[in-house]
DNA sequence: GTATCTGCAAATCCTTTGCAAGTCA
DNA sequence: TGACTTGCAAAGGATTTGCAGATAC
């Protein structure tokens, strides 16, 4: 089930070499379930192999988006975060009031992409969007004559 | 025709001063038509106010945005844009390859809207989106090889 | 007069870079 | 061996903060 095959090959073929340190950033981005953080890959790579540093993660991050292994997403936190190629690709609704991130289908966008295509012949790359805004609580909370 | 007023009003209606400097950043804000980065904000206010500082430029953002007089948009290039609620709202499809931006209309996301409310009481802030994916030159420009 | 704002300078946070030493192929 | 990678330390850019002096009301 592991695809390390796939991984090394994806590296090799096109001249990379394979390292530790590059199987371990990926291991970790691929064990998150959630989106990772480059601090966060560090932290966990470093807890099995205190030598690494913050900027091999940056490095190797910049590699594997390149070799379109691994997407970014922008939560507006003010960092970025890391996800997978291939694990389930899904939207986030942020609530801009208390944080709160829902995690909505993929689908839910499939038809937005068509429009883009078909009216701008933009090739939408829809993957992890963070959509703001806010949520029925904090809605309610507001109406109610809150902060 | 200008709306002095009501700038006025928020402020001072919530217990804010109105200081030069306030002003100036928010009329930098609503004179430019695209967006604008507290940066070129600052450049613009120190034209003809040499004395302020850019931390007064964030501090004002900082404010502006939670009275709902500024929204921000992260169009990923490491530095967040603001710009002036009133002024026209859209869309921005921006190319990952070449970072061309093609505007496209509000209207583009009112059914995205409509479904994220209906199915998850989310009531999104669709002002000013930023989507990320690849223009048609670019495609074609990969299609053919290059890199 | 006084609480709010500002300017200044320094700090912080995330990310990038130069370079010499280390390592994969 | 030799080019590719890494660790280290320092730089970089955007944004934030502490504080004392300035200012709107």
């Amino acid at each position: 089930m592991q695809e390390t095959g796939g991984i090394v090959g994806r590296l090799s073929e096109r001249g990379y070499r394979l390292t530790p340190q590059r199987l371990m950033i990926l291991s970790a981005i691929e064990g998150s379930r959630d989106h990772i953080s480059a601090e966060e890959i560090y932290a966990q790579v470093a807890a099995k192999y205190p030598h690494v540093n913050i900027s091999t993660v940056y490095r190797t991050l910049e590699l594997l988006k390149k070799l379109g292994m691994v997407y970014e997403i922008d939560l507006g936190e003010g960092r970025i975060r890391y996800h997978a190629e291939g694990s389930g690709h899904h939207h986030h609704l942020v609530c801009q009031d208390c944080g709160t991130v829902i995690d909505i289908d993929e689908s839910t966008l499939s038809s937005l992409r068509d429009v883009l295509f078909r009216d701008y012949a933009f090739r939408a790359e829809l993957r992890h969007v963070a959509i703001f805004g806010f949520c029925r609580e904090c809605r309610k909370k507001k109406s109610r004559g809150g902060e």
